[in-house]
DNA sequence: GCGGCAATGATATGATATAACAATATCAAC
DNA sequence: GTTGATATTGTTATATCATATCATTGCCGC
């Protein structure tokens, strides 16, 4: 299960990415929404890196092959992406990384390395339900969250 | 206790930016820091709204009596607020809160009104600690986190 | 009052994101 | 297979957020 590993260990990406747009496109038609190939190609330029990428890097990868790109073209992608929970954006990076868990009706929970910038996507129960206790204790009902928590992945604690 | 009222629910607010004033001054004579006037100023503009600020908004107010006003004056005052624990920026929106609870060196968890645009800083132990359960539990070290819930505050919930 | 450092002024530019309208592609209905 | 409605992309311009750089001024210990 290539998308359970962590980003932070090797591993054969070009299986992540090649899982992560099979899983795009059929959930893409399950939804009924077209997956075009601006789309698809931004997508396989984000899962090229565990790292969270930011849209001008990505307008510059995407205008090798797509000379007609521009912002607007880079953004609207990201738009859909988002839309279709098939990416994230982490807020404190103004980067965009694909979403490890897709399917389900999630926000995104990263533990970020501040060392070596890989970002991996966790989905803790126990985050979400404090998360759920707080704001109710303060007469808040959530609607969706943003967490981003800095720090040393498991690899570079030990450099 | 100013500090400790809900943002969404009515109060006296003079008296928040009042005591945030005075707070300041005292943190940064125990810090050995210069709270000049333009930093004291910013401090009071970003306290005079419980929303989140954004820099050119500040920008605009702090001209008002400060003609030589630049974008650097703003993210200079922002920048020495933020690393003496005073405001926090609130990552999705680009903007900036007074801190409601100087003096810890504390991260920020907000509740985020996306009717009313309220952010409500809270410090939940049962939020810090799950984050640290869950981080521990990938082999990750938390160093700061970035908290942002977002969400319907009690008074927008009953309209 | 002078030397060193912190703070501010001033100019320019970099980085991120969207508005608005035109052109084209897709696809269902006929 | 043409037509019309809608989604997508192209194109230009601009809005918004943030920092680099160097000059000038102010503060403070000596």
């Amino acid at each position: 299960m290539p998308l359970t590993v962590s980003p932070a260990k090797p591993h054969d990406h070009s299986l992540c990415i090649e899982d992560a747009l099979a899983q795009a496109r059929l959930i893409c038609e399950q939804r009924a929404v077209r997956l075009t190939a601006i789309r698809e190609q931004v997508l396989g330029l984000i899962w090229q890196s565990h790292k969270p990428i930011g849209a001008y890097d990505l307008l510059e990868q995407l205008a090798k092959t797509h000379h007609a790109a521009k912002p607007p073209t880079i953004y609207r992608a990201l738009e859909f992406l988002q839309d279709n929970g098939l990416i994230h954006k982490i807020e404190s990076q103004n980067a965009f990384l694909g979403c490890a868990h897709v399917g389900g009706h999630h926000h995104g929970q990263f533990l970020i390395c501040t060392i070596c910038g890989t970002a991996q996507e966790i989905d803790e129960k126990i985050v979400s339900s404090a998360l759920e206790n707080a704001s109710q204790a303060h007469g808040f009902k959530i609607q969706s969250f943003v967490i981003e928590i800095k720090g040393l992945c498991a690899t570079c604690q030990d450099l």
